[in-house]
DNA sequence: CGCAATTACATTGCGCACAATTCTTTATGA
DNA sequence: TCATAAAGAATTGTGCGCAATGTAATTGCG
């Protein structure tokens, strides 16, 4: 006889595992970002400021997928550390520009083992790796 | 040249699609969501409740990796909804035992219609569903 | 030009997540 | 036995995420 339950089922779901391993992962960053004073979320805004140096929030809300409501008091955080500065734009006034400060540059150096040390981590091989990221990528697809 | 940032980038990272991912996905459940006045993570307590039953604090967290300081008032205010109970169990006081109420099993009759409606959103063919799914546990891998 | 619509960011409020700590109850071992 | 450790939840505090709303600046349209 059919379960007509079977599709709610914890184990039936792509999402589940999905929330999950998100939020395992980002745990394991924890004792490595610990050590710069970061947190995930700065962590990947940061990420994104090394390789740009300057955006506005808009700009780092696409890259990131976040909103305004949580960038605002993140970016608030890393000015009162020092990494960043907050200034509008003199050409339009609703834009805030966010820099990128020589303390926030310098790092970066401190940053870049995190990467390999987390390699260690994921119990994926290089292949499998690489198709769970295309299959990431696909699924979050901006269309 | 090399570049000894490459590992810093933003776009050579696993753990950011995933993050990006799980946020995106869960955000298009919210509306259907909404109708049962659920939240993603009530959502799948009582998801592992439907299939159980009955269950401890410790068990669900096993279940969902979630700890107490998060399981506690997310069950209080099921509790509060009438969908479950909280009861010390009689062999051990400290075992808090979580029962699905009537109400609770019949929200399921609700929920049964989410996961086809959620299916539509995912822009992933079955097999790279399941491909992608056998990577995220296997990931998750609980060694 | 004048004003309504739009844009960009900030604010507010709620619900997680999670580390750290506390509290109560149960198990253990000298 | 009884002190000590361990287990299971609850509590506390911080930082997201995000919907909804607010505010100020800019655009677009008649």
């Amino acid at each position: 006889m059919e379960d007509k339950y079977a599709g709610l089922k914890l184990g039936n779901q792509l999402c589940f595992p999905l929330y999950a391993c998100s939020r395992e992962i980002v745990k394991k960053y924890k004792p490595f970002l610990d050590e710069l004073d970061l947190t995930y979320t700065q962590y990947i805004t940061m990420m994104v400021l090394w390789e740009r140096k300057q955006m506005n929030v808009k700009e780092l809300g696409e890259c990131l997928y976040l909103d305004s409501g949580t960038l605002t008091p993140l970016l608030k955080k890393l000015e009162s550390k020092g990494w960043v500065t907050r200034k509008r734009a003199k050409e339009d006034e609703r834009v805030l520009i966010v820099t990128l400060t020589k303390e926030g540059e310098m790092l970066r150096d401190k940053a870049v083992s995190i990467p390999e040390k987390m390699s260690c981590c994921v119990k994926l091989s290089p292949e499998e790796g690489k198709t769970l990221y295309t299959l990431l990528y696909k699924m979050l697809g901006n269309d």
